[in-house]
DNA sequence: CGCCAGGCCTTAC
DNA sequence: GTAAGGCATGGC
């Protein structure tokens, strides 16, 4: 066993683990008093990661981030958690509007997450209609039951399946588990990677429109959950996922970048926040009208 | 009971 | 290319 520290000196701008962990971008973490996503924090719980063979157990301290581990954890946490971000950079590059800068400010230290693209693609196929707290219980249950079992400080941990484990599973077992009509989805769209048909990390290479048209060849797969795999998995800053959200946030603030369709209105938004880094205020926005802490006046 | 949740698929035009 | 309807499940 290893263990570690991460000083918040080090952060630029900042770092806030129940916000980067809880904020519905990641469903891969537990937390060790099983309340992740009840709305509430808990400084004596640990955020639970079991990750390529791994196990990362890591607690926010008074000083920056204390951490337990199978392995060095301090380059995973970095990775994951984009630690090695500039943050303070990013805000103040934000466009100056209203609501984005309200958002900002109350919710510093959220940072986007660097997740696994397969697990990623998964997790956000069973996201469609669905809250966060139900789909981190869909990804946690297809762990369980298809992922490689760990065992770290006398307790068990399960790694996200990969293609081939998953792509053993059947349609009705994943409706048992509750996916209901997302099973065949689930399904479909493992074995095409297992299979070597396709491979959402295949899509890294391309521009950011096409790597998102890349990714709707997965079964379960829209413009919108390919969005979600560019910006959670990917590295592509630029996308800004269009859920209901955010399709609110368009009708009051931003009504003049609906332009009819996804691909349109995309551009339309992602130039209104700022271009390269606009899914990181896409981020701030959706956690900031989702936990209904907007104040700010819709337009008209 | 009805409504909604980080939508997508199929079908019809 | 766009529009409408169906789809599982659980919490409120």
């Amino acid at each position: 066993m290893e263990t570690g520290s991460i000083s918040n000196d080090e952060l630029v701008g900042g770092f806030d683990a129940f916000l980067t962990i809880e904020s519905g971008q990641t469903y891969r973490w537990t937390r060790s008093d099983g309340a992740i996503y009840a709305g509430r924090q808990n400084p004596d719980a640990w955020y639970e990661l079991a990750i390529d063979g791994e196990v990362v157990r890591a607690r926010p301290t008074e000083t920056g981030l204390k951490w337990r581990s199978t392995t060095d954890a301090d380059p995973i946490l970095r990775r994951r958690l984009r630690l090695d971000d500039d943050l303070e950079r990013i805000v103040a590059a934000a466009p100056d509007d209203p609501l984005l800068q309200e958002a900002y400010a109350a919710h510093r230290g959220l940072r986007l997450v660097t997740d696994p693209p397969f697990g990623t693609l998964i997790a956000f196929i069973c996201s469609s209609q669905m809250r966060v707290e139900r789909i981190h219980r869909m990804v946690t249950t297809l762990a369980r039951e298809y992922g490689t079992e760990l065992e770290f400080d006398g307790h068990t941990y399960y790694d996200f399946p990969t293609p081939e484990q998953l792509a053993t599973a059947t349609e009705a077992e994943l409706r048992d588990l509750g996916l209901g009509y997302r099973a065949p989805y689930v399904v479909e769209t493992a074995r095409m990677v297992a299979d070597g048909v396709a491979h959402p990390e295949d899509a890294r290479e391309l521009p950011y429109e096409e790597a998102r048209e890349y990714l709707t060849r997965f079964v379960g797969v829209g413009d919108k959950v390919a969005d979600c795999v560019l910006l959670f998995s990917l590295g592509f800053d630029e996308a800004v996922p269009l859920d209901t959200w955010i399709k609110t946030a368009i009708a009051d603030y931003y009504p003049d970048c609906d332009r009819g369709n996804y691909a349109k209105t995309s551009r339309a938004i992602r130039e209104r926040f700022g271009g390269t880094d606009a899914g990181y205020a896409q981020t701030y926005v959706f956690h900031h009208l989702r936990t209904g802490a907007a104040t700010t006046e819709p337009v008209e």
